[in-house]
DNA sequence: CAAACTCTGTGAATATTATCACAAATTCTG
DNA sequence: CAGAATTTGTGATAATATTCACAGAGTTTG
């Protein structure tokens, strides 16, 4: 295990080589090398190569990787091998939408409570998740051991939630609210903020030759 | 106007500052400085004035930024003076979320139509959006003159969806499929990838002291 | 089995992005 | 209106991330 900083941007790329390698297993390839690997992942050999080696050394000079292996290992790296609990804050549109979302369960991630104030959903089922009011927060969390929270009601609510998330002991966060949450150094919020994607898309309209 | 490279981060910001500023506008602030504006959004005092750095002079020492000013600059720099037509690929769970989301109306993102080959939805109104089959899409995206395009299909149809966008002259592309898209290098791609973004919490849970 | 290939792992070189730090401009205060 | 206090704009510096490039290890071929 090399012991340098392993930068953000490699921690996201494992996950889309891991995803790769689950393709490639079930397809009964059972080499790659990084080259390969980085066509199938629109990345350079190089990238793939530096990337595996913050983790050790997972290749065979001459051949490649063996995609059976470096999946399990980039598994348990990644803490894959076991299933998060996660809750949803904000029962709307994109609330709904995620809590409909079969992928996450691939992932290992269970959204196993979700919480809105809207009395016309507090007390129900979405998608067969139990939506429950804000003030249960911390009694579901701590009973159903929530290890990551998802934030998706609108921006003017949105630090609220996070404290909220946070005193119920979550320490990470998905913060969908295009809002900057204000929260203690040990938790770890990841942002996605559609609008802006959308408006980054726009500029590139307006600045291209 | 500065000629050096403008970093990719930094328009992404510039968003962040507008938005904030719309809000300091409606309160009635004219006045703000980096180091508020930089509170205001999570960042430095001296990131805020390196990214506006790089389109102009537009403070004023020892006073600060003026709203309005400042707001109406970025708009024109970041071509929010104007509205982009866009065609969302793949009403599932997520198209339909986003179909229904008003933020992008408010950001001069305008939602014109949506395609979809499930006979369940083709021909028929999501959100007051018509939803046609994948086949129209060269005719329709040419006559509601669409600029972006976004992809909501699985990762299977994705590549082949982007290269019908593109093929129709779609230039800019949100992806939410867990794909990496191949395109020609003319064409912006932004991707979205919401398994990545929560499996990224994931290894923070597992590396956490 | 030796020569030609293939492919990894990794330092060194680049490139990109963020932070520092301070002169110059402006505003505030008494 | 002079001195103190703010605040910008921006080179210089530091941190982070990517690409290069090649020695060394393993594989293939005739």
């Amino acid at each position: 295990m090399n012991s340098k900083k392993i930068p953000k941007t490699t921690i996201s790329r494992l996950f889309v080589y891991l995803r790769e390698l689950a393709e490639l297993t079930k397809i009964n390839i059972n080499t790659i090398s990084s080259a390969e690997l980085g066509e199938r992942t629109n990345l350079s050999d190089a990238q793939v190569r530096k990337d595996l080696g913050y983790f050790g050394q997972f290749g065979v000079s001459g051949s490649g990787y063996n995609t059976h292996e470096l999946k399990a290992a980039l598994e348990k790296i990644l803490g894959k091998d076991r299933v998060w609990n996660v809750a949803i804050v904000g029962v709307g549109h994109l609330g709904s939408a995620l809590l409909a979302y079969p992928g996450f369960t691939e992932h290992g991630l269970k959204i196993v409570v979700a919480f809105d104030d809207d009395t016309d959903k507090a007390g129900k089922e979405v998608h067969a998740v139990a939506v429950r009011p804000l003030d249960t927060m911390a009694k579901e969390i701590a009973e159903r051991s929530v290890s990551i929270g998802i934030i998706t009601v609108p921006a003017k609510s949105a630090q609220d939630v996070a404290d909220r998330l946070v005193a119920a002991g979550v320490r990470c966060i998905l913060n969908f609210a295009p809002q900057a949450l204000n929260l203690p150094e040990d938790v770890k919020v990841n942002d996605v903020d559609l609008s802006r994607e959308l408006e980054t898309l726009s500029y590139f309209l307006v600045n291209k030759k």
